[in-house]
DNA sequence: GAGGCAATCTTGTCAGTGTCAAGTTGCGCG
DNA sequence: CGCGCAACTTGACACTGACAAGATTGCCTC
């Protein structure tokens, strides 16, 4: 309850005010509560329940319940977009991919349900383009060989993509059983793309 | 409106008693519903206007709207499972594994959006085993050649779900423009698979 | 260092929703 | 003929998202 740190240098970034740092606190609590229970039990209230504030503070930060959601997926774009980044070639980029959705499950299963997000937010628009353009060109290093690249293309993100979704709607209990997924997606990856 | 067939006979199946078939009305008009603004726009009450009842009827069909949803995820199942049995080859189980999610769209949704469903009904998880069932059959039924059938198994279903799944999320507009989505996939599962 | 200003948060309210409980209707079957 | 049961209605309650209007507080300027 008392504050920990009274000294009066502010860490590096602004502070805000006079409570805390609300924004990042609905936020967390969103993705914990998305993350459980999936992005139909999310209650604004509750939110603001949890951060101690009152039952309308979250539409200052966030406008609406989409604008929330339309914050996470923007958020979700922009942390995968940095990790696709980091990969050193196309298959590890794959592996990335499933990670990020692993690691990221509430980003994740909001960033691909547009019925949840405000379409033309420019946000949410430019982290998207960012994350596109990190998979193009994760896809144009690979040598080119005989296919087209925008084919090329695709076929890798609806196998990476649909290996994570089906992960994280339990489709793969079964098959991938107690493995580590990343490791099963690695040499399916490898098999496919021999 | 009038009734178009005021016969006596019943045609075939249980017509139910005194207002009509209203398990399927409020079926089709929550697929209406979902299929234009995705399950979150889905409320029980509006469906019970459009079907002319009182807003507590659906609950008599489908105890919960988790209940409606379950019902729905369940005969999403059901179709794949036929559809999918219909296909030559496991290539072309791909091509109508796309087809059903875009003519299907609300189904699809439903079914791989665990949170939205009753995950131990028994409807629901005997359909979803047939649908598994046949899927496991598509596989086995080509050449087994020298790779882990459960692993392609997977690797299939990968491929053919995220592309759907792309899709429907209109992520590939793109990359697919105005080209016929089935037709891509089928060069697309034909040049990976080679 | 004092005043004002804008961002942040609160309080109050309204329509809409899901769900439960209790009543009503009407068909079918004995 | 009447009785039972499934299908529906009516009513109520707690909860939610959204909006409007007021209160508080830190910061910036002069």
């Amino acid at each position: 309850m008392a504050p920990a740190d009274t000294d009066s240098t502010k860490p590096a970034a602004r502070r805000p005010y006079h409570h805390g740092d609300l924004r990042r606190a609905i936020l967390t609590a969103a993705l914990d509560v998305i993350a459980a229970d999936g992005p139909a039990a999310l209650s604004l209230r509750d939110l603001a329940r949890r951060a101690g504030v009152s039952h309308a503070a979250p539409a200052h930060h966030f406008k609406d319940r989409t604008g929330l959601l339309t914050s996470i997926a923007a958020e979700g774009f922009g942390l995968l977009a940095t990790t696709l980044r980091e990969a050193p070639d196309l298959k590890e980029a794959g592996v990335r991919y499933v990670r990020f959705a692993r690691e990221h499950p509430a980003h994740f299963q909001v960033m691909f349900t547009p019925g949840l997000l405000r379409a033309d937010d420019l946000e949410l628009t430019t982290a998207r383009a960012l994350a596109g353009d990190a998979l193009r060109d994760s896809v144009s290093a690979v040598d080119p060989g005989d296919v087209d690249p925008r084919l090329a293309g695709v076929a890798a993100w609806s196998l990476a993509h649909g290996f994570a979704t089906l992960l994280l709607s339990h489709n793969l209990d079964g098959p991938v059983g107690a493995q580590d997924p990343e490791e099963v997606f690695r040499t399916l990856a490898a098999t496919l793309f021999r």
